[in-house]
DNA sequence: CGTGCTGTTGAACACATTCAACCAGGGTGG
DNA sequence: CCACCCTGGTTGAATGTGTTCAACAGCACG
């Protein structure tokens, strides 16, 4: 595994196995050698590449070793993006009860996934009370993220979301260890204003007008984070 | 359990132990007498009696069996309402992984609700793998849950979201048994417009539009659905 | 019968959208 | 090599949705 991490990371945001989601299980399978059949090797997908489509069957997650996804589904033949997915984020929990993906999973740059087979995962859970206690620790902060997000959508202003989504992308990033205030968009500004149910014109004018306020500096895709404690005071959360 | 849950059952909204979100576990464990130990009995709960504080240490599940809850939590000294639980819902899946309770929970009616404590649980997950994939199974559609709802609320209007929140009623009774048009809300205005992000005063000029549209008929708390498959296309869902 | 609480209604204002024009960069073809 | 177009992004003016502030109605309670 380490064959192909290593080259990588120099190259872009991504994470050593360690700071994974479910790094801590997955190192300990590795020592135990049981860990080719359960997490799959990464395999790497080009940017557009359709990773899965909503209403497939689902049999395994997907772990972002480094890239971006996005999730959406069509509602009415328009695309209404569902979230997006940064290096350690683990796609596919919301398919668990449903037995199918419920969204379309695409690569919004070139992305290496490790792919980790549903059933084998559970038949650890019940062997291993560590794996059993990370998933579900896993899963509950999965619940609980959404809880603050739908918090944080519901509250906020057009402003606030998109100080809070860019705060976001700085957190996620500082959760697996790339803490530069320097961050490269993956995604355009349709995708942005899609998924924060805003236009793209709002969401270039507020990233202008907080550019004019010092907080951030906007050139294209690279955004330069000037005030992280203001930014975050603007996304109206506590850092 | 049955003794207390039989004559409840005419009064007002509960939900059956089968229908009940753990049900499918909670049954089998009656059988096996192993219940007692894991779910409580259950306990009641005034009108605005609080079940727990956010920050408290976080050992058991509330299910309700009755009533209703809000969650919320205290942002720059307002209250911030998170959600709202109804028969049948479970409270808790978010504090596994914090170890604390992450929001405030209060009750909006005169509430019953079983505690499930966590440990216990946990156990059992080990030793069956039936209330491992339900637990799965609940946690994995909670998540999805949270997606369809942070959808829904960053992509709708007011009146949408309106309609969204009343469909999202309706459908939570009627998963659980009740199918009945009308509705008795237990939360007041103040309470959904916190919730939704709206005001007051929207929330109020919408429910008298959508009466005046015949869609439906609003009467203080009581709210009685007139066209159901009108109201589900304002809340640009399917049905 | 007044007081307080919850909910409704009205008018002025603010924020975000819509529609439009415009700009910068990248690729293609003459 | 430059004109051309296409895509992604920015900016401006008019419109509309939802908020704010204020008054008021209905109802329970002392």
């Amino acid at each position: 595994m380490q064959d192909i991490s290593k080259p990588l990371r120099s190259k872009s945001y991504s994470v050593p196995c360690e700071l994974c989601s479910i790094g801590s299980i997955c190192i300990p399978m590795a020592l135990n050698n049981t860990l080719e059949s359960v997490l799959n090797r990464k395999r790497s997908f080009a940017k557009n590449e359709i990773l899965v489509t909503e209403g497939d069957e689902f049999q395994r997650f997907y772990i972002i070793h480094s890239g971006a996804l996005k999730t959406y589904v069509i509602i009415n033949g328009t695309e209404q993006i569902n979230g997006f997915y940064l290096p350690g984020d683990i796609i596919g929990l919301d398919s668990i009860t449903t037995h199918k993906y419920n969204n379309t999973i695409k690569a919004l740059t070139t992305t290496l996934a490790c792919e980790l087979k549903y059933d084998e995962l559970m038949a650890l859970v019940t062997k291993s009370t560590q794996v059993r206690d990370t998933i579900f620790n896993l899963m509950s902060q999965n619940i609980l993220n959404y809880q603050k997000m739908i918090l944080a959508y519901s509250q906020k202003n057009a402003e606030e979301k998109l100080a809070a989504f860019i705060c976001w992308l700085y957190t996620q990033y500082a959760k697996r260890g790339h803490t530069s205030l320097s961050i490269k968009l993956s995604m355009c500004r349709a995708d942005i204003a899609n998924y924060l149910g805003l236009t793209i014109e709002t969401v270039s004018r507020i990233l202008t007008r907080t550019q004019e306020l010092g907080i951030l500096s906007v050139r294209g895709k690279y955004i330069c984070i000037k005030d992280l404690s203001a930014l975050f005071q603007l996304a109206a959360e506590k850092i």
